[in-house]
DNA sequence: CTCCTATGAATGAACG
DNA sequence: CGTTCATTCATAGGAG
Protein backbone atom coordinates (compact mmCIF):
# COMPACT_ATOMS: atom_id res chain seq x y z
CA UNK A 1 0.00 0.00 0.00
CA UNK A 2 1.04 3.29 0.64
CA UNK A 3 0.91 3.89 -2.87
CA UNK A 4 2.20 7.00 -2.98
CA UNK A 5 2.79 9.29 -5.93
CA UNK A 6 6.77 9.60 -5.82
CA UNK A 7 7.01 12.49 -8.30
CA UNK A 8 11.14 13.14 -6.96
CA UNK A 9 9.84 16.79 -6.18
CA UNK A 10 10.82 16.59 -3.08
CA UNK A 11 13.94 16.46 -4.51
CA UNK A 12 15.27 19.82 -6.18
CA UNK A 13 18.09 17.90 -7.37
CA UNK A 14 17.09 14.32 -8.39
CA UNK A 15 19.12 12.23 -10.01
CA UNK A 16 18.04 13.07 -13.68
CA UNK A 17 17.49 16.51 -14.88
CA UNK A 18 13.58 16.98 -15.61
CA UNK A 19 11.72 14.13 -14.23
CA UNK A 20 12.68 11.61 -16.55
CA UNK A 21 12.57 8.48 -14.31
CA UNK A 22 11.57 8.16 -11.35
CA UNK A 23 13.67 5.34 -10.70
CA UNK A 24 16.50 5.56 -8.92
CA UNK A 25 19.79 3.79 -10.96
CA UNK A 26 22.99 3.68 -9.46
CA UNK A 27 26.06 5.60 -10.62
CA UNK A 28 28.62 3.25 -11.54
CA UNK A 29 30.84 4.82 -8.29
CA UNK A 30 28.28 3.92 -6.45
CA UNK A 31 27.57 0.46 -7.91
CA UNK A 32 31.00 -0.15 -7.74
CA UNK A 33 31.39 0.81 -4.24
CA UNK A 34 28.25 -1.54 -3.60
CA UNK A 35 29.25 -4.33 -5.36
CA UNK A 36 32.56 -3.91 -3.48
CA UNK A 37 30.83 -4.21 0.07
CA UNK A 38 28.52 -7.13 -1.07
CA UNK A 39 30.65 -9.42 -2.97
CA UNK A 40 34.29 -8.60 -1.77
CA UNK A 41 33.25 -7.88 1.85
CA UNK A 42 30.31 -10.38 2.06
CA UNK A 43 28.33 -7.77 3.64
CA UNK A 44 25.22 -9.32 2.78
CA UNK A 45 23.07 -7.92 6.01
CA UNK A 46 23.94 -4.40 6.51
CA UNK A 47 22.31 -3.02 9.24
CA UNK A 48 20.18 -0.19 9.44
CA UNK A 49 22.91 2.13 10.44
CA UNK A 50 24.87 0.71 7.92
CA UNK A 51 22.77 1.51 5.17
CA UNK A 52 23.16 4.96 6.10
CA UNK A 53 26.53 5.12 6.48
CA UNK A 54 26.64 3.70 2.98
CA UNK A 55 24.11 5.99 1.67
CA UNK A 56 25.97 8.97 3.20
CA UNK A 57 28.97 7.96 1.10
CA UNK A 58 27.62 7.30 -1.80
CA UNK A 59 26.25 10.41 -1.86
CA UNK A 60 29.04 11.73 -3.21
CA UNK A 61 28.21 10.16 -6.31
CA UNK A 62 24.94 11.04 -6.91
CA UNK A 63 21.48 11.07 -5.82
CA UNK A 64 21.00 8.25 -3.31
CA UNK A 65 18.59 7.64 -0.53
CA UNK A 66 18.65 4.87 2.27
CA UNK A 67 15.85 3.04 0.92
CA UNK A 68 17.86 2.73 -2.24
CA UNK A 69 20.78 0.57 -0.11
CA UNK A 70 18.46 -1.01 1.02
CA UNK A 71 16.67 -2.45 -1.82
CA UNK A 72 19.82 -2.91 -3.51
CA UNK A 73 20.65 -5.58 -1.14
CA UNK A 74 17.56 -6.80 -0.88
CA UNK A 75 17.36 -7.92 -4.27
CA UNK A 76 20.69 -8.68 -4.74
CA UNK A 77 20.40 -11.31 -2.24
CA UNK A 78 17.07 -12.32 -3.44
CA UNK A 79 18.00 -12.71 -6.88
CA UNK A 80 21.30 -14.70 -6.02
CA UNK A 81 18.89 -16.93 -3.91
CA UNK A 82 16.32 -17.13 -6.17
CA UNK A 83 19.08 -18.15 -9.17
CA UNK A 84 20.84 -20.94 -6.62
CA UNK A 85 17.80 -21.98 -5.93
CA UNK A 86 16.57 -22.70 -9.33
CA UNK A 87 20.23 -24.63 -10.54
CA UNK A 88 19.02 -27.06 -7.42
CA UNK A 89 15.82 -27.60 -9.35
CA UNK A 90 17.54 -28.09 -12.62
CA UNK A 91 19.89 -30.19 -11.37
CA UNK A 92 17.41 -32.37 -9.34
CA UNK A 93 19.20 -36.25 -9.24
CA UNK A 94 21.24 -35.03 -12.28
CA UNK A 95 24.98 -35.76 -11.64
CA UNK A 96 25.76 -32.41 -13.48
CA UNK A 97 28.90 -30.82 -11.84
CA UNK A 98 28.50 -27.63 -12.01
CA UNK A 99 31.01 -25.53 -10.80
CA UNK A 100 29.66 -22.62 -10.26
CA UNK A 101 30.81 -20.31 -7.01
CA UNK A 102 28.02 -21.02 -5.14
CA UNK A 103 27.68 -18.12 -2.55
CA UNK A 104 31.43 -18.23 -1.57
CA UNK A 105 30.75 -15.31 0.70
CA UNK A 106 33.82 -13.72 2.46
CA UNK A 107 35.40 -14.48 -0.45
CA UNK A 108 35.13 -13.73 -3.76
CA UNK A 109 32.89 -15.04 -5.85
CA UNK A 110 31.85 -11.94 -7.59
CA UNK A 111 32.22 -13.60 -10.62
CA UNK A 112 28.75 -14.55 -10.44
CA UNK A 113 27.81 -14.91 -13.72
CA UNK A 114 24.48 -16.93 -14.05
CA UNK A 115 23.67 -16.92 -17.15
CA UNK A 116 20.89 -19.51 -17.60
CA UNK A 117 17.75 -20.26 -18.81
CA UNK A 118 17.81 -17.64 -21.27
CA UNK A 119 15.40 -17.68 -24.35
CA UNK A 120 12.98 -20.41 -23.76
CA UNK A 121 14.88 -22.95 -22.14
CA UNK A 122 12.14 -26.35 -21.35
CA UNK A 123 14.13 -26.82 -18.01
CA UNK A 124 13.55 -24.12 -15.97
CA UNK A 125 10.48 -24.92 -14.57
CA UNK A 126 10.58 -24.08 -10.60
CA UNK A 127 7.58 -25.60 -8.51
CA UNK A 128 6.48 -23.42 -6.06
CA UNK A 129 5.16 -25.84 -3.94
CA UNK A 130 6.94 -26.42 -0.61
CA UNK A 131 4.47 -29.16 0.24
CA UNK A 132 2.11 -26.54 2.27
CA UNK A 133 -0.61 -29.41 1.97
CA UNK A 134 -3.13 -27.75 4.43
CA UNK A 135 -2.20 -24.35 3.67
CA UNK A 136 -2.02 -23.83 7.48
CA UNK A 137 -5.05 -24.29 9.51
CA UNK A 138 -5.49 -21.22 10.56
CA UNK A 139 -9.17 -21.75 10.11
CA UNK A 140 -11.92 -18.98 11.17
CA UNK A 141 -12.54 -20.36 14.13
CA UNK A 142 -9.70 -17.99 15.49
CA UNK A 143 -6.09 -17.52 15.00
CA UNK A 144 -4.22 -16.07 17.74
CA UNK A 145 -1.26 -13.87 17.03
CA UNK A 146 1.41 -12.54 19.49
CA UNK A 147 -1.11 -10.20 20.91
CA UNK A 148 0.86 -8.82 23.95
CA UNK A 149 -1.31 -7.47 26.13
CA UNK A 150 -4.44 -4.64 26.25
CA UNK A 151 -2.30 -2.03 27.10
CA UNK A 152 -0.25 -0.13 24.90
CA UNK A 153 0.55 3.64 24.56
CA UNK A 154 -2.89 4.80 24.94
CA UNK A 155 -5.45 2.82 24.23
CA UNK A 156 -8.72 4.60 22.62
CA UNK A 157 -10.93 1.88 23.40
CA UNK A 158 -12.36 2.62 19.81
CA UNK A 159 -16.11 1.07 19.78
CA UNK A 160 -15.36 -0.30 16.30
CA UNK A 161 -17.52 -2.89 17.17
CA UNK A 162 -19.31 -4.44 20.07
CA UNK A 163 -16.95 -6.77 22.42
CA UNK A 164 -19.36 -8.77 23.82
CA UNK A 165 -17.75 -7.89 26.84
CA UNK A 166 -17.21 -11.57 26.95
CA UNK A 167 -13.61 -12.57 26.46
CA UNK A 168 -13.88 -15.00 23.67
CA UNK A 169 -10.12 -15.70 23.98
CA UNK A 170 -8.72 -16.28 27.49
CA UNK A 171 -5.95 -17.77 26.58
CA UNK A 172 -3.57 -16.55 24.19
CA UNK A 173 0.43 -16.53 24.24
CA UNK A 174 1.01 -13.52 26.05
CA UNK A 175 4.81 -13.20 24.63
CA UNK A 176 6.09 -11.09 27.23
CA UNK A 177 9.77 -11.26 25.96
CA UNK A 178 10.75 -8.25 26.27
CA UNK A 179 12.86 -8.79 23.25
CA UNK A 180 14.42 -6.18 20.84
CA UNK A 181 16.52 -5.46 23.87
CA UNK A 182 19.68 -5.13 22.48
CA UNK A 183 21.52 -1.89 23.58
CA UNK A 184 24.79 -3.20 22.20
CA UNK A 185 26.52 -1.12 19.61
CA UNK A 186 29.54 -2.39 17.97
CA UNK A 187 31.13 -0.50 15.41
CA UNK A 188 32.14 -2.40 12.77
CA UNK A 189 34.59 -1.07 10.72
CA UNK A 190 35.08 -2.09 7.72
CA UNK A 191 38.56 -1.49 5.71
CA UNK A 192 37.49 -2.31 2.59
CA UNK A 193 40.38 -2.07 0.03
CA UNK A 194 39.50 -3.68 -3.21
CA UNK A 195 40.31 -1.20 -5.97
CA UNK A 196 39.12 -2.91 -9.05
CA UNK A 197 35.61 -3.41 -9.72
CA UNK A 198 34.91 -3.53 -13.14
CA UNK A 199 32.96 0.36 -13.61
CA UNK A 200 31.77 -0.75 -16.59
CA UNK A 201 29.23 -2.65 -15.09
CA UNK A 202 28.55 -6.20 -15.63
CA UNK A 203 28.11 -8.02 -19.26
CA UNK B 1 15.59 -14.38 -15.75
CA UNK B 2 12.55 -16.27 -15.67
CA UNK B 3 9.89 -15.33 -17.88
CA UNK B 4 7.64 -13.69 -15.40
CA UNK B 5 3.73 -14.48 -15.92
CA UNK B 6 3.04 -10.70 -15.85
CA UNK B 7 -0.42 -9.33 -16.02
CA UNK B 8 -1.56 -8.46 -19.51
CA UNK B 9 -2.21 -5.06 -18.81
CA UNK B 10 -5.64 -5.02 -18.78
CA UNK B 11 -7.46 -2.98 -16.05
CA UNK B 12 -5.30 -0.35 -14.23
CA UNK B 13 -5.10 -2.90 -11.44
CA UNK B 14 -3.64 -5.82 -11.00
CA UNK B 15 -4.47 -8.33 -8.60
CA UNK B 16 -4.79 -11.48 -9.24
CA UNK B 17 -8.60 -12.55 -8.15
CA UNK B 18 -8.14 -15.71 -6.40
CA UNK B 19 -6.66 -18.82 -7.36
CA UNK B 20 -3.57 -17.32 -9.02
CA UNK B 21 -1.78 -16.15 -6.67
CA UNK B 22 -0.76 -17.84 -3.33
CA UNK B 23 -0.25 -14.65 -1.50
CA UNK B 24 -3.01 -12.71 -0.52
CA UNK B 25 -3.44 -9.33 -2.36
CA UNK B 26 -6.08 -6.96 -0.73
CA UNK B 27 -8.74 -5.83 -2.72
CA UNK B 28 -9.12 -2.24 -2.54
CA UNK B 29 -11.94 -2.10 -0.61
CA UNK B 30 -10.45 -3.94 2.16
CA UNK B 31 -7.42 -1.81 1.53
CA UNK B 32 -9.77 1.00 2.25
CA UNK B 33 -11.28 -0.45 5.37
CA UNK B 34 -7.89 -1.36 6.87
CA UNK B 35 -6.41 1.74 6.18
CA UNK B 36 -9.09 3.48 7.58
CA UNK B 37 -9.17 1.69 10.71
CA UNK B 38 -5.39 2.27 10.99
CA UNK B 39 -5.07 5.79 10.07
CA UNK B 40 -8.69 7.42 11.20
CA UNK B 41 -9.04 5.32 13.85
CA UNK B 42 -5.71 5.00 15.38
CA UNK B 43 -6.29 1.33 15.46
CA UNK B 44 -2.69 -0.03 15.27
CA UNK B 45 -3.63 -2.52 17.91
CA UNK B 46 -6.32 -5.39 17.31
CA UNK B 47 -6.64 -7.68 19.46
CA UNK B 48 -7.22 -11.71 18.25
CA UNK B 49 -10.93 -10.75 18.09
CA UNK B 50 -10.73 -7.68 16.84
CA UNK B 51 -8.63 -9.36 14.25
CA UNK B 52 -11.55 -11.57 13.50
CA UNK B 53 -14.27 -9.40 13.33
CA UNK B 54 -12.00 -7.41 10.57
CA UNK B 55 -11.69 -10.57 9.01
CA UNK B 56 -15.02 -11.29 8.59
CA UNK B 57 -16.23 -7.94 7.49
CA UNK B 58 -13.86 -7.58 4.88
CA UNK B 59 -14.75 -11.05 3.36
CA UNK B 60 -17.60 -9.03 1.69
CA UNK B 61 -15.07 -7.89 -0.25
CA UNK B 62 -12.82 -10.61 -1.34
CA UNK B 63 -11.01 -13.90 0.22
CA UNK B 64 -9.48 -12.96 3.39
CA UNK B 65 -8.16 -14.78 6.41
CA UNK B 66 -7.37 -13.61 10.32
CA UNK B 67 -3.75 -14.02 9.39
CA UNK B 68 -3.78 -11.33 6.24
CA UNK B 69 -5.60 -8.98 8.96
CA UNK B 70 -2.59 -9.85 11.58
CA UNK B 71 0.22 -9.18 8.97
CA UNK B 72 -1.41 -6.02 7.37
CA UNK B 73 -1.32 -3.98 10.71
CA UNK B 74 2.14 -5.70 11.80
CA UNK B 75 4.27 -4.92 8.84
CA UNK B 76 2.08 -1.21 8.56
CA UNK B 77 3.41 -0.57 12.01
CA UNK B 78 6.43 -2.26 11.18
CA UNK B 79 7.38 -0.07 8.63
CA UNK B 80 5.74 3.32 9.43
CA UNK B 81 8.27 2.90 13.04
CA UNK B 82 10.75 2.22 10.88
CA UNK B 83 10.73 5.36 9.22
CA UNK B 84 10.16 7.84 12.23
CA UNK B 85 13.25 5.66 13.66
CA UNK B 86 14.86 6.60 10.90
CA UNK B 87 15.55 10.64 11.30
CA UNK B 88 16.25 9.97 15.14
CA UNK B 89 19.81 9.21 16.56
CA UNK B 90 20.93 9.76 13.77
CA UNK B 91 24.36 8.18 15.44
CA UNK B 92 27.16 7.68 12.04
CA UNK B 93 30.38 7.82 12.99
CA UNK B 94 31.06 4.36 12.05
CA UNK B 95 34.02 3.70 10.13
CA UNK B 96 33.02 2.22 7.42
CA UNK B 97 35.66 2.87 4.58
CA UNK B 98 33.67 2.85 1.55
CA UNK B 99 36.77 4.53 -0.35
CA UNK B 100 37.82 1.59 -2.83
CA UNK B 101 40.99 2.30 -3.81
CA UNK B 102 39.70 4.97 -6.46
CA UNK B 103 38.12 8.13 -6.71
CA UNK B 104 39.13 10.60 -4.67
CA UNK B 105 37.32 9.87 -1.49
CA UNK B 106 36.30 13.40 -1.00
CA UNK B 107 35.30 12.79 2.58
CA UNK B 108 33.79 16.22 3.08
CA UNK B 109 32.62 15.45 6.17
CA UNK B 110 29.43 12.77 6.91
CA UNK B 111 27.29 15.63 7.50
CA UNK B 112 24.24 13.20 8.45
CA UNK B 113 21.93 15.26 6.00
CA UNK B 114 19.47 12.75 5.01
CA UNK B 115 17.44 15.05 2.75
CA UNK B 116 14.30 12.64 4.13
CA UNK B 117 10.68 14.23 2.33
CA UNK B 118 8.49 13.88 4.92
CA UNK B 119 10.32 14.75 8.07
CA UNK B 120 7.11 15.94 10.31
CA UNK B 121 7.55 13.10 12.57
CA UNK B 122 5.06 13.90 15.32
CA UNK B 123 3.60 11.28 17.46
CA UNK B 124 0.03 11.50 15.68
CA UNK B 125 0.89 10.78 12.32
CA UNK B 126 -2.24 9.06 11.25
CA UNK B 127 -2.12 10.96 8.05
CA UNK B 128 0.46 9.21 6.37
CA UNK B 129 -0.87 9.03 3.09
CA UNK B 130 -4.13 8.14 1.42
CA UNK B 131 -2.92 8.68 -1.96
CA UNK B 132 -3.27 5.50 -4.10
CA UNK B 133 -5.36 4.72 -6.91
CA UNK B 134 -4.31 6.74 -9.30
CA UNK B 135 -1.85 4.15 -10.51
CA UNK B 136 0.49 6.82 -11.68
CA UNK B 137 3.82 5.55 -10.19
CA UNK B 138 4.01 5.01 -6.59
CA UNK B 139 6.96 5.01 -4.47
CA UNK B 140 7.35 5.79 -1.14
CA UNK B 141 8.24 9.32 0.60
CA UNK B 142 12.01 8.25 0.30
CA UNK B 143 13.04 6.84 3.48
CA UNK B 144 13.09 3.38 5.59
CA UNK B 145 15.88 1.68 7.52
CA UNK B 146 16.25 2.77 11.42
CA UNK B 147 19.01 2.71 13.77
CA UNK B 148 19.20 0.10 15.63
CA UNK B 149 21.19 -2.07 17.74
CA UNK B 150 23.17 -4.21 15.24
CA UNK B 151 23.62 -8.09 16.03
CA UNK B 152 24.34 -10.02 13.29
CA UNK B 153 26.75 -8.72 11.34
CA UNK B 154 29.32 -11.31 10.22
CA UNK B 155 27.03 -14.15 10.47
CA UNK B 156 25.67 -15.07 6.90
CA UNK B 157 24.21 -18.71 8.13
CA UNK B 158 21.92 -18.94 5.25
CA UNK B 159 19.00 -21.53 6.23
CA UNK B 160 19.33 -24.03 2.85
CA UNK B 161 15.66 -24.15 3.15
CA UNK B 162 13.62 -21.40 5.07
CA UNK B 163 10.99 -23.77 5.24
CA UNK B 164 7.72 -22.82 6.38
CA UNK B 165 4.60 -23.92 6.82
CA UNK B 166 4.67 -24.25 10.05
CA UNK B 167 1.46 -22.82 11.46
CA UNK B 168 2.14 -19.90 12.56
CA UNK B 169 -0.07 -19.42 15.11
CA UNK B 170 0.63 -21.17 17.79
CA UNK B 171 -3.13 -22.61 18.99
CA UNK B 172 -5.91 -20.59 20.31
CA UNK B 173 -8.35 -20.91 23.07
CA UNK B 174 -9.14 -24.19 23.43
CA UNK B 175 -11.29 -24.98 26.03
CA UNK B 176 -13.49 -21.41 25.65
CA UNK B 177 -15.96 -22.98 24.12
CA UNK B 178 -18.38 -20.30 25.44
CA UNK B 179 -16.55 -18.43 22.50
CA UNK B 180 -19.66 -18.86 19.99
CA UNK B 181 -22.04 -17.70 22.57
CA UNK B 182 -23.29 -14.90 20.41
CA UNK B 183 -24.47 -16.91 17.59
CA UNK B 184 -26.93 -14.67 16.30
CA UNK B 185 -25.80 -11.95 17.94
CA UNK B 186 -22.62 -11.47 16.40
CA UNK B 187 -23.92 -8.00 15.43
CA UNK B 188 -19.90 -7.15 14.23
CA UNK B 189 -20.46 -3.41 13.46
CA UNK B 190 -17.89 -2.16 12.48
CA UNK B 191 -17.76 1.95 12.27
CA UNK B 192 -16.28 1.25 8.59
CA UNK B 193 -17.86 4.34 7.20
CA UNK B 194 -14.79 6.01 6.27
CA UNK B 195 -14.43 8.59 3.94
CA UNK B 196 -12.70 8.49 0.84
CA UNK B 197 -9.84 6.69 1.23
CA UNK B 198 -8.28 6.53 -1.86
CA UNK B 199 -10.02 3.52 -3.89
CA UNK B 200 -9.55 3.28 -7.55
CA UNK B 201 -8.17 -0.01 -8.99
CA UNK B 202 -10.13 -2.58 -10.36
CA UNK B 203 -13.12 -3.47 -8.06
C1' DC C 1 8.65 -0.25 -33.06
C1' DT C 2 8.15 -4.56 -30.33
C1' DC C 3 10.04 -8.07 -27.41
C1' DC C 4 12.90 -9.26 -23.76
C1' DT C 5 15.80 -8.84 -19.83
C1' DA C 6 17.66 -6.66 -15.80
C1' DT C 7 16.50 -4.45 -11.83
C1' DG C 8 14.30 -0.91 -8.74
C1' DA C 9 10.42 -0.95 -5.80
C1' DA C 10 6.45 -2.72 -3.04
C1' DT C 11 4.56 -5.72 0.16
C1' DG C 12 2.73 -10.13 1.99
C1' DA C 13 4.66 -13.66 4.86
C1' DA C 14 7.73 -15.47 8.20
C1' DC C 15 11.66 -15.88 11.38
C1' DG C 16 13.99 -15.09 15.89
C1' DC D 1 8.52 -6.18 17.46
C1' DG D 2 12.25 -5.60 14.26
C1' DT D 3 14.37 -7.79 10.53
C1' DT D 4 14.71 -10.81 6.60
C1' DC D 5 12.75 -13.72 2.90
C1' DA D 6 9.86 -14.47 -1.09
C1' DT D 7 7.01 -12.96 -4.78
C1' DT D 8 5.37 -9.78 -7.71
C1' DC D 9 4.81 -5.29 -10.28
C1' DA D 10 6.71 -1.94 -13.19
C1' DT D 11 9.96 0.14 -16.11
C1' DA D 12 14.48 1.66 -18.30
C1' DG D 13 17.46 0.15 -21.78
C1' DG D 14 19.28 -3.15 -25.23
C1' DA D 15 18.56 -6.52 -28.95
C1' DG D 16 16.33 -7.62 -33.15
Amino acid sequence: MELQAQQPTEEGGSIQAAGSSNRWAPTPPQLRILKGLYYDKGFKYPTPEQIQEICLHLKQYGQIEDKNVFFWFQNLKARERQKLKEFRNVRVGGSLDLNFGSTSSTDDGRSIDLNFGSTGSTSTDRSIDLNFGSRVGYGVDGSIMEQRGEYHQEIETLPLFPMHGEDIFDNMKTTSEGCSGYGGDSRISLELSLNSYGDADMA
